[in-house]
DNA sequence: CAACTGGTTCAGCATCTCAT
DNA sequence: ATGAGATGCTGAACCAGTTG
């Protein structure tokens, strides 16, 4: 039994299992409010459900990797998820990622990481404000983010010396859903990217405040923008079709909303004070 | 709608405080 | 004086909002 989205695309199946579980959120228990009572799954929810459908386990602790599976022939491989989800806020642009829809990550926010690997290599902030040093910086951003790949790896292997983190085969998985449509409500889709970014991008600054890299196959296209002065977000647009792997679209069913009152006094029917 | 900015939460760490 | 718990700050993670 091989893994969906790391070695093979879920089946139907599995698509099922996931919209039932993310449609369990909506009863109330998810950690985003989504109108009329209802709610719907936030990250950590998220997780749990990966974590469970995969058979692995959700770190909710906001290391790199959010969740790690164990191989299914050798539970001493075990595989890294770092899961992002992202509304996609043009109504349409879900139906989009079938044809030339790009998928929007937020690798990383963390500036304070990023200028410490860049002045060690002798680049300043004026460097960034006077828009010099391009290609150079987003060499050494792609590595910084390489780098915190292999400590994950490092410090999950020192943890557990008889097991293997397996970098090759781990994934980024996106959870991208549109916003809520009358009638149609929202929809999901979740696609895997490896963690290596393409080679050959080419960096430029687009303005002040953001260097960006274009999509090696598609020179037209944003593949990567930095905002290196505000917040340093690191965001990351692949083409949704060259996805490894993808789930079908799904929507979520509205289940009753329970409160948290009538659960417990599901649970505890006979201890709890009317 | 692309380009940018903001808000919230929490872990991790440093510093403070106060009873012993 | 000391050390354990309280307090506070920073940065990293998230999702989403605003602007032209």
């Amino acid at each position: 039994m091989s893994i969906p989205y790391i070695e093979r695309n879920p089946t139907n199946d599995e698509v099922l299992q996931m919209q039932l579980a993310f449609s369990t959120f909506c009863d109330g228990s998810g950690q985003e409010r989504d109108g009329n009572g209802m709610t719907r799954a936030g990250w950590r929810d998220i997780e749990r459900i990966f974590a469970e459908i995969l058979g692995g386990k959700a770190n909710e602790n906001k290391h790199i990797f959010d969740v790690l599976v164990p191989d299914s022939d050798n539970e001493d491989i075990i595989y890294g998820i770092s899961l992002k989800s992202k509304q996609i806020s043009r109504a349409s642009a879900i139906e989009d990622l079938e044809e030339e829809g790009r998928v929007h990550m937020e690798i990383a926010n963390s500036p304070a990481k990023f200028w410490a690997e860049l002045t060690k290599a002798g680049i300043s902030e004026s460097d960034f404000r006077s828009k010099n040093k391009a290609s150079e910086i987003g060499q050494i951003l792609l590595k910084t983010i390489d780098s915190w790949h292999l400590e994950a790896k490092t410090a999950f292997e020192t943890q557990n010396p008889d097991k293997r983190l397996d970098l090759n085969k781990s994934v980024y998985i996106t959870v991208s859903y549109s916003p809520f449509r009358d009638g149609i409500g929202r929809l999901y889709q979740a696609h895997s990217f490896p963690l290596t970014f393409p080679e050959n991008i080419k960096w430029s600054y687009i303005s002040d405040r953001c260097l960006r890299g274009m999509d090696p196959t598609d020179e037209n296209k944003t593949l990567i923008d930095w905002y290196g002065l505000s917040g340093g977000q690191f965001k990351y647009y692949p083409k949704a079709n060259t996805a490894n792997y993808k789930s079908a679209r799904f929507s979520l069913l509205e289940p009753e909303i329970i409160s948290i009152v009538e659960k417990a006094k599901t649970y505890w029917p006979e201890k709890w004070p009317e």
